[in-house]
DNA sequence: GCTATACCCGACCAAATCGGTCTACTTTCC
DNA sequence: GGAAAGTAGACCGATTTGGTCGGGTATAGC
């Protein structure tokens, strides 16, 4: 199973946009400064979901990236894979041949367990993150410093 | 979220002792063969298990290491927490404090995907291993194979 | 057509982690 | 006493992570 900030990341950039996704295009400056990651760390990440299909870009002036899908179809799952950190917790990554071409002892409760990890992120959409009270109290948190900083 | 070779290791091996609970005393190097892991790297895990208080060992010739408790009462969330792979998916470990101070956008998804998971993994005993069908025939298969290596 | 903005892309890097080895014990049974 | 077995910890090579850097290229607006 690999959950690293790789995917953390890439779940925390995909809402910023689909939360500020009423106000045009979305820059990699403005997530990066809103979510505390690191600016040039984040391009490639939205590099990797561009080409999962999960986002558009638009370049020049006043360009960002834009979610290319509607809110609903983007589930945390789709997100975490298309960057590339697996849900998979087994070893053999399904196949089953564990040990020597056969199965190990504990395959099938990898396997169930993976089911269960992705049946659950796959049952999360953007949609459903972005009606969360929890998470609305956070943006508009972040929004309001991000203007503060840059009064300075 | 971090789930290694070290925490699949450590399932496995304690599964192995408590399939063959009934010969006494488990030594290492038959775990390490029938499981096909490294019996130097094995010894690490077993002694994490045992401080952990899941294992006790005997000293000397004959052996090796035992459950200390119940099989219905080892579930594999404990096993995969006593070796270190821990089952919290959040950034904080659950503080809340993953944005300097505060919360970051997506802490409560992390935070509940995390009790998701624990939820399930506290829900497997290795009394439920042992009772799988599929596990009693991987164990055999295993059984039939070492004592077959160690023939020759 | 310049220029500032912003995405694009690939090389590179330090640190951490992983899976594992090796050595040198100590304890216990025969 | 010697062999079997656990104990402890230093060490190691490979990979991954998280991130930087530097140079592109496209494009909107003047």
């Amino acid at each position: 199973m690999r959950l690293t900030t790789k995917g953390r990341y890439a779940v925390t950039a995909m809402l910023d946009i689909a939360l500020h996704r009423n106000r045009g295009p979305i820059s990699v400056m403005d997530i990066a400064e809103r979510q505390g990651i690191s600016a040039a760390y984040l391009e490639q990440l939205l590099a990797k979901l561009k080409k999962g299909g999960l986002l558009v870009s638009v370049r020049g002036p006043g360009g960002g990236y834009q979610l290319d899908r509607a809110l609903a179809e983007i589930t945390v799952s789709s997100i975490i894979t298309a960057v590339g950190d697996g849900v998979d917790a087994t070893r053999c990554h399904g196949t089953g041949d564990c040990q020597d071409g056969d199965r190990c002892l504990t395959h099938e409760l990898w396997s169930d367990l993976s089911g269960e990890i992705d049946g659950f992120l796959s049952g999360i959409s953007l949609a459903d993150l972005v009606g969360r009270k929890e998470v609305q109290h956070v943006a508009s948190r972040q929004d309001q410093r991000l203007i503060h900083a840059r009064h300075l």
